[in-house]
DNA sequence: TCAGGTGTAGCATCATAATGTTATTGTGGT
DNA sequence: ACCACAATAACATTATGATGCTACACCTGA
């Protein structure tokens, strides 16, 4: 028992925050000298040598968001253990966050004894889940082989996928008009229609989707 | 507490499965009248009207699979919920079962409590798995998307990073001000610096970059 | 035949992005 | 001590994008 596992805290609520770090530093096995209220923050004073072993990283933060933190950290330290803590039962936050290399996705009714032990389950090599994200889990791998190979299929016609395209290829309004031989209005008016069948305002937008495969 | 739960069980261990039976059946709000060591034998008698609401499936049966079975009980009958038996860690098994509409994934290690506890959880919508389990599941997500296991990197530091992430996501200049608490100017300097980095010259080129891993 | 979607196009206007220039501060390396 | 560079910031200008409105030719299904 020389050495306590080093657990680190990313939450912007301070009381939960608190609350967590105090349960911990009551454990005999673990210890948290970290506990910032954003992603930046803990990223500050993580350096090779000190170095949590897991972080308890809440979704919604101000500044960074607890995914792009967990990709960020995920990429500078793949070692680093990533429970994501969350109210949200969104499906998106939920793949987005297991995808990108979460170790875990809790909901924050979770009770503090939960939270260790669901470190522990970590610290063995498991991945603690709520069931209802476990549910999700499934349903998402359920859902893929009833249609095999899913096609998103956003009802964009032909005219507007080869936008797309070009979009994607980071072209500007000028270079699609020229690659597709019409008039640069004519793009706008697509990219219109297409930004009302995606519910998106922006260019970025479009392309992400489209790269996720969301198209 | 009029209507209890019924629980079915198929697994061809008589002793592992008489000693289920009793539990669920010392329960109050749980009862198990269809105990059978085949998918066949339950088949045989589950009719309109009288029907589980939740099987206990073992894998390793003879005659049909158990995940056999389960696709016949589901596509028969998808409303029924199917938790798997197993003593297997092996992912192919897991995977196939999960793609294939099962409600849960346990090892058999799992007390009977547990089990019940599981039960639980699908019928509140959850889905139970073992720590174990869900660190396969989750596995495979990460190697589904997080492929590449390959840095570029393009030099782009920490800040710079910070801004892409923002710009994949789909932020304005001005949205990204405001996540990372630094002036819309400054935005503009770090987006200038990851251009001439990455010898783009738009916010398009950067985001196509980015989600295709060349970044 | 008529409504509705698609593909085309133009005009106008405001918002945002791209780029040039300059400057201050702090930090790490030689 | 000095240099390179990261991070910050301001100001200015031009380019591009986002969006509203209108219009017309073409098809297709009700």
């Amino acid at each position: 028992m020389a050495e306590k596992r080093q657990i680190a805290i990313v939450e912007d609520n301070v009381k939960i925050r608190d609350l967590i770090q105090q349960f911990m530093n009551m454990q005999d096995d673990m210890e948290c000298r970290n506990a910032f209220s954003s992603v930046e923050s803990l990223l500050g004073v993580m350096r090779e040598g000190d170095m949590p072993e897991i972080v308890l990283m809440d979704i919604d933060l101000e500044g960074m968001s607890g995914i792009d933190g967990m990709k960020l950290i995920k990429s500078k330290y793949p070692d680093v253990e990533i429970i994501m803590l969350t109210v949200y039962h969104d499906s998106h936050k939920i793949f987005n966050s297991l995808r990108s290399g979460a170790s875990g996705y809790l909901l924050k009714h979770t009770s503090l004894p939960e939270i260790k032990d669901a470190i522990d389950v970590v610290l063995q090599g498991g991945a603690p889940m709520s069931p209802q994200i476990a549910r999700k889990v499934i349903t998402h791998f359920s859902d893929g082989a009833a249609t095999d190979e899913e096609k998103p299929d956003s009802g964009l016609t032909m005219r507007e996928q080869e936008i797309v395209v070009g979009l994607v290829d980071g072209l500007s309004y000028k270079m699609i008009a020229d690659r597709m031989d019409i008039s640069i209005d004519t793009v706008r008016a697509h990219i219109r229609n297409i930004y009302k069948k995606l519910h998106v305002n922006s260019k970025a937008e479009v392309i992400a989707k489209s790269l996720r495969g969301e198209i």
